[in-house]
RNA sequence: GCGGGCGUGGUGGAAUGGUAGACACGCCAGACUUAAAAUCUGUUGGGCGAAUGCCCGUGGGGGUUCAAGUCCCCCCGCCCGCACCA
């Protein structure tokens, strides 16, 4: 008998497929299309067991979806721009550009090996001049549609490394790779204009209705819409030009609660006070300084700075107020900003107790009587009616705030307003290593968006990262340009675009990934939106918000139709992919090749015990990895592949095994060894009963797989699968039975396992590619034994069971029922009180 | 604090309100073998029992129902995300 051996037969099948371009998507446009994306990966190097995961859950889909008569869409890519390869730059002293390059070239030969159904014609870099040349074009397509803009903004500078760092790459208030504080700069940035589309991308996320709900709960937090009050109180002895004060606030209801204002250390109005007091200068810079850090945020004391100026409650001349710089005001939301209402909101109750101000309750819950309702050391934040409040007693809350807004509005002090916690999205970085932004600086014309004819505008080869910052900014040749207006001797914008926008419309580029505009209307309108997206929970906001925005705005520019706004019909986010830890008697990480199994336990190869961790997703830090090259090159690709998706549902975390693996292997040797036997030896007898049981068992498996993939519940198909398996290896049909069903074995495991199921298909004669084969349709008639089992419950217990005909009518089965030992037994001589049949499933005797 | 998710054998996990533990790992026993590996067969939630059987069992406590892992209420624990958002 010959051994399975996967190191010959899946370079054979891959290349068969390619021979015949079996990925290869073309516009069809007499079969319905399904697009199939996996989010690309970044080119780190190497692929690891993650990226397994998500390409074979994709890979599982496509070939579905294929199968079932859908002309389908699989492409892959690489979101090739951002900071490592700049980082190698420095530390190994090679280019970007060639660090990148081969990077990508190692990933594709690690992850073709794989046998996914990717159309890599399509394959595309988002550092390839093809690709951000036409990102260039949209940016000044957006320049035109007055979605871009330029503004200062306050970001985290390195004065080391000079340049600009994102907040996570702010460490206890110092640069991650220098180590130096960092400081607030305020520098010109450009800016995309989401903001315009906060209600938008809020209102759309009720349509996606094939999306986690934990997502869509995200996204709805991260636009963070809030309605409410903003209005104007009078002030006393602030400087000139702050004779108003504007507050926000979602509870103008409270306002006869209110017991001081309070304003961000940055409000103008702080800043305005610091310049001439070096005891607010102290305490705003104590502010800044406390907001850089998470934990310092958490347990933070309430404090302020008394400034002295008083404010007038509008609906009371004579009733002043304290207004407070505090630590716990942010200026990025509202107006930076606040009146205090102690008694109904925690954080004005803490500030309130610390510094004496006063706690009147004004919301008092039904079963509390208002005149003895008093606030302990909790604020009430639930309903109530309102007292302590003039004209609005009795009313509801609701009631109260509609009032206050228009006796606001009325008094033209105020309005009601609506705030969003969604900002617009700064896009400029100070880096080499991004899509250039494609604009000019001129002394006559100012900022001038680049001629098209001019993209792309190419990153120069010959730059050095010797120096620190940015080396765009010392590059003659680069800086130096023409105005596109004027023609004129201009300069040359610097900044870099933020890697978000690079993979913002990678999917609307994959459906014409080398045209020379950005998107082709018949390919765009054929294969747009993506009908399946699969990728890591951790994308859950920004890129998939970012996405959704650009969408909007490639519609606006013309570069996507109306119906792609929202590009991802379904999403799906899968689990990591984890594995113990170990260490050493020194408390060193070990790699799991780096220990042995003894008697239960593990011990390095020189025989130290060792500690065995926790199952944790898989990282270089902590060792617990297993690189999938390894397992292809030990088991083969369909080992990895048949692993990844058994066991752990898709969306859950999946600890990898050296045991898992292992079975994997024996079961697809299983399945050849079973493939051989049917070729080599008729072992069955040959009767037709057997050969209906193992129908009937291909059909079952045909409907449980099917059901299985379609629901995104890999697991129960690889499930359905291995009972297909026992059941076939046990039959005792002949060989011509065993082959029908090992045919539709091969078919129904070919999502998974591709080159085996070729194997098995074309050992036993299938014809053509079972890549190619039409998915097998299950007969409900075939699904339903002639004689079916029904358990009998007395009391709701499970007691016995009975075989009736399938056809059995509910009086049958109730005389069959009554006349079991058991059931006669419990019954004792007496009637039931009550006899519920649920054909088909179950019968319960009541007692 | 807010939002979301989860809690089932030794383990990963199955179960349209209808036989709890499919399938896999592991363990144990047996067959084959000089032996091992591989393979095949069987057992495997706990307790009582010689046995037909019986009792208990899905984090805990209540409830709805002929029937609850599943639905409702309360509580406990774990995980993830966001967070001084006015």
């Amino acid at each position: 008998m010959s051994r399975y051996n996967a190191k010959v037969t899946e370079p054979k099948w891959q290349a068969e497929w390619d021979q015949v371009e079996a990925f290869k998507a073309e516009i069809d446009p007499s079969r319905e299309k399904y697009y199939v994306l996996e989010m690309f990966p970044y080119p780190s190097g190497r692929i690891h067991m993650g990226h397994v995961r998500n390409y074979t859950m994709g890979d599982v889909v496509a070939r579905y979806k294929s199968a079932v008569g859908y002309n389908v869409l699989h492409p892959m890519g690489w979101d090739a721009f951002g900071m490592p390869a700049e980082n190698a730059a420095m530390g190994k002293n090679v280019h970007p550009a060639d660090w990148t390059y081969q990077n990508i070239a190692d990933m594709r030969s690690q992850l073709k090996p794989m046998g996914l159904s990717i159309d890599w014609s399509r394959e595309l870099a988002t550092c390839d001049p093809e690709y951000y040349g036409q990102q260039q074009a949209m940016f000044i397509d957006m320049m035109a549609k007055d979605l871009v803009y330029r503004k200062n903004a306050v970001v985290n500078w390195d004065p080391v490394d000079m340049t600009v760092l994102a907040n996570e790459q702010v460490e206890g208030g110092r640069g991650w790779r220098s180590g130096a504080l960092v400081e607030r700069k305020e520098l010109t940035q450009w800016f995309f204009k989401i903001s315009d589309f906060s209600e938008e991308l809020l209102a759309g996320i009720d349509r996606l209705d094939q999306w986690p709900e934990k997502v869509r709960t995200m996204q709805r937090n991260w636009i963070g819409k809030s309605q409410g009050l903003q209005f104007n109180f009078k002030t006393t002895g602030a400087p000139k030009g702050f004779e108003a004060l504007e507050v926000y606030t979602t509870r103008p209801d409270t306002l006869f609660g209110a017991s001081f204002a309070a304003i961000s250390c940055d409000h103008p109005l702080a800043k305005s006070l610091e310049a001439n007091n070096p005891e607010v200068k102290a305490f705003n810079e104590e502010c800044r300084q406390l907001g850089t850090t998470e934990e310092a945020l958490e347990t933070a004391e309430k404090r302020g700075f008394d400034t002295g100026i008083t404010v007038t409650h509008p609906f009371n001349e004579a009733w002043e107020m304290p207004v407070y710089i505090a630590n716990f005001i942010l200026m990025g939301y509202g107006t930076g900003a606040i009146f205090g209402c102690p008694a109904h909101d925690q954080r004005d109750l803490d500030f309130a107790r610390k510094y004496d101000l006063v706690v009147t309750p004004v919301v008092c819950p039904a079963e509390q009587d208002p005149d003895t309702f008093t606030i302990g050391s909790e604020a009430y934040t639930g309903v109530g009616n309102i007292i302590n409040s003039r004209f609005l007693d009795g009313l509801s809350i609701d009631d109260a705030m509609t009032e206050v807004i228009k006796r606001i509005e009325a008094a033209g002090t105020g309005q009601a307003q609506t705030n969003y916690r969604l900002r617009d999205w700064g896009v400029s970085r100070q880096r080499y290593w991004g899509c250039p932004i494609p604009v000019v600086h001129c002394d006559a014309c100012g900022v001038v968006p680049e001629k098209k004819e001019n993209l792309p505008i190419e990153l120069p080869k010959d730059v050095t990262f010797d120096r620190p910052g940015n080396p765009l900014d010392r590059h003659e040749g680069f800086l130096n340009c023409e105005c596109p207006a004027c023609g004129r001797p201009a300069k040359r914008e610097t900044d870099t675009m933020d890697t978000f926008v690079d993979s913002s419309w990678y999917y609307a580029r994959f459906t014409a990934p080398h045209a020379d505009t950005p998107t082709v209307a018949a390919d765009a309108e054929y294969w747009m939106n993506v009908d399946q997206y699969i990728g890591g929970v951790e994308h859950a906001i920004l890129h998939l918000l970012y996405s959704r925005f650009f969408a909007r705005a490639m519609n606006i520019t013309g570069h996507l139709p109306e119906a792609a706004i929202e590009p991802f019909n379904a999403l799906f986010t899968q689990g990591m992919v984890c594995h113990e830890t170990y260490k050493d008697p020194d408390g060193q990480w070990l790699q799991p090749d780096e220990i042995k199994s003894v008697d239960g336990g593990f011990v390095t190869k020189d025989g130290q015990p060792v500690t065995v961790g926790p199952s944790i997703k898989m990282s270089k830090s902590k060792k617990n990895v297993v690189d999938p090259e390894d397992i292809i090159d030990q088991y083969g690709a369909d080992t990895a592949r048949w692993f990844v998706m058994s066991d752990s549902p898709p969306e859950r975390d999946v600890e990898w095994t050296a045991s898992g693996a292992e079975a994997a292997w024996k079961h697809l040797q299983r399945i050849w060894r079973l493939t051989d036997e049917i070729i080599n030896a008729d072992t069955g007898d040959g009767s037709a009963d057997e050969a209906m049981l193992l129908k009937r068992a291909s059909h079952r498996a045909i409907a449980d797989v099917t059901a299985g993939v379609e629901g995104f519940a890999f697991n129960k198909s690889v499930a359905a699968l291995y009972q297909f398996t026992n059941t076939l290896a046990k039959s005792k049909a002949d060989a011509a039975a065993k082959r029908e069903a090992m045919l539709v074995m091969a078919q129904l495991m070919q999502p998974m396992v591709p080159h085996l199921a070729e194997e098995v298909w074309s050992t036993l004669g299938g014809s053509g590619l079972v890549t190619q084969a039409l998915w097998p349709k299950a007969d409900p008639a075939m699904l339903v034994d002639d004689v079916i089992t029904m358990p009998i419950q007395v009391n709701g217990k499970r007691r016995d069971e009975i075989q009736v005909a399938k056809d059995a009518t509910k009086a049958e089965i109730e005389t069959l029922a009554l006349a079991s030992a058991t059931v006669i037994r419990l019954l004792d001589g007496a009637e039931p009180k009550k006899l519920i049949v649920v054909p088909g499933r179950i019968i319960n005797v009541v007692i």
